[in-house]
DNA sequence: TAGTGGTCTAGACCACTCA
DNA sequence: GAGTGGTCTAGACCACTAT
C-alpha cells in the first residue's frame, strides 16, 4: 500500500474529502476499517484521523463514528508576535522608550480585568515601540502588582515591561482582542498621520491559574497588518 | 504514580516549567529518562511532550534533546467565521443582500491574487450581511471563474456566495489578513457612522492546489471585535 | 558516530454514547 | 448493551543532527 505514515494517510483522507467522495456531514468508516484499506496499525490510523479532527475537518464521536464536518471552519493560528522580533524580522532597528510610569489606582474597567480589590494600586506603563526611529506601536499597560511585585524593581528603561514579564512569568494563560481604533488627535500626533486613519488594536490580558497578571492595549501605526495562513 | 494519562503529564510538565524549575531554555530530560520518572510508556511521554512543543511551550531536536523555549511564543487559535453564524450566536437575525454582481475584467491587483492570464474575466461580487437589518459587514469578492465556472449558476441572491463557495468548494487553504480601515464616505454612510471610524478589516484568498478560487474584503461595522484565547 | 526524538506495530482495555 | 473512538504498553527500527 506504499507510504504508510501518518501524514500520508492523513494527505489521502483529506483529497477523498475534497474530491467528494465523502460529502460533507457523511459518516466515514471507522478507525479500524481504515487501518486495513490502507494496510497500517489502528494506532497509526487514529493519530491521521485525531490530525484531521483537530483541523475541523472531520467530527468523531464514540459509538457515533466519525463525520466529515458540515462546517469546514478552518481554524487560523496567529502567533502572538512580540514586537522587538516583528521589527527586527523586518530589517529595521528597534527601540522603546518608556513614556509614563506610575503607580496609582486603576480604573474601574481595568481593575475588572484584574480582580483587583476596589482602591488598591497597579503599575501604570506606557511604552512607545519604535522601528528605525519612527513610532511603530504604543502600548499602555497596567500590572497587578500583587500578583509581579518584582517588577518593582526591574531596569523598564533598558528591558521592555513585554519582555520583562515574558521572562519573570512565562507561559501564562490569556485573551486577545482585536479591534480597528480610529486615531485620536494624540496617537495621529505620535504616529505622524492623518487623523483620519485607522490604527489596527490589540487588547490582552494574561493570568496564571487565579493570578491575573497584566492588561495592556497596543495600537499599532497605520498601515499595519496582521497576516496568517489558513 | 498516579495518573499517568498524556493529559495529566502535560500539565505536570507545564507545573514544573511555570514554577521555574526548567527555566527557559534550559535542557529537560530525555523522553525515556521521563517516561521512567512518571512511570509510564514511553510512547505516553512522547505524546505528552509533543503536546507541548506543538503549543510552542518546548522546542525539540533529535539528539539536540528538548528545551524549554526561549520565546513563549502561544498561538492564538481563531476560528474564521461564517458570518451568518456570528450574527445568529449572538441572537440577531440574519440577511443578505446582493448589491452588485458583474462579470468584467479584473483590475491588476485582483488577477495577480487569483492567478489570472492578464485581461481575463471574473465574476465581482458585493454583498452586504445584515444583523437585524443593520448592515454588520461589506464584502468585495472576485471570483476566478475557471475555477468554479458553475457559480454562475447559482442563486445567489438566496444563499450568499459565501456559503455556496463553502458548501461546493470545501476545504480549501487560504491566506487571511487583519487590518484596520479608515472609513471613507460610502462605508461610513452604509454603517451610518461618523466618517471618523473605522473599520476591521479581512482579506481573504483561497485557493486548492494551483486552483486559485476567490479573494474577498471584508469591512465589520466600527466597533466590531474578533476575540481569541490563546 | 552516537544520542535523541519520530514513528510504527500489535494487542489490550477503557469510556462514552447511541439505539 | 454494543459499537466506536481514546488511550496505554512494550518493543522495535528509523532519521536527523550535534559532537
Amino acid at each position: 500500500m506504499g507510504a504508510t505514515s501518518h501524514t500520508d494517510i492523513r494527505q489521502k483522507l483529506i483529497e477523498r474529502i475534497q474530491s467528494g467522495e465523502w460529502p460533507l456531514g457523511s459518516r466515514i468508516p471507522g478507525e479500524t476499517d481504515l487501518a486495513q484499506d490502507y494496510g497500517c496499525a489502528r494506532a497509526t490510523m487514529n493519530r491521521a484521523l485525531q490530525g484531521l479532527a483537530s483541523e475541523g475537518l472531520i467530527i468523531r464521536k464514540r459509538k457515533g463514528g466519525s463525520h466529515v464536518a458540515t462546517h469546514p471552519v478552518r481554524q487560523a493560528r496567529i502567533t502572538i508576535p512580540i514586537i522587538r522580533e516583528q521589527v527586527e524580522t523586518s530589517g529595521q532597528a528597534y527601540s522603546h522608550e518608556l513614556i509614563a510610569r506610575k503607580v496609582t489606582v486603576a480604573p474601574p474597567d481595568i481593575q475588572a480585568s484584574l480582580r483587583l480589590e476596589s482602591g488598591s494600586e497597579a503599575l501604570f506603563l506606557k511604552t512607545l515601540h519604535k522601528a528605525d526611529g519612527a513610532a511603530f506601536a504604543i502600548e499602555r499597560r497596567w500590572v497587578n502588582l500583587q500578583a509581579v511585585p518584582d517588577i518593582m524593581d526591574a531596569p523598564l528603561d533598558t528591558v521592555s515591561a513585554n519582555e520583562w514579564l515574558v521572562k519573570s512569568v512565562p507561559f501564562s494563560s490569556g485573551d486577545v482582542i482585536f479591534t480597528a481604533h480610529a486615531l485620536d488627535h494624540a496617537l495621529a500626533h505620535i504616529f505622524d498621520a492623518n487623523e483620519r486613519d485607522a490604527s489596527f488594536t490589540v487588547h490582552r490580558t494574561t493570568w496564571i491559574g487565579e493570578r491575573f497578571i497584566t492588561t495592556m492595549t497596543l495600537h499599532y501605526r497605520p498601515g499595519y497588518e496582521l497576516q496568517t495562513i489558513l
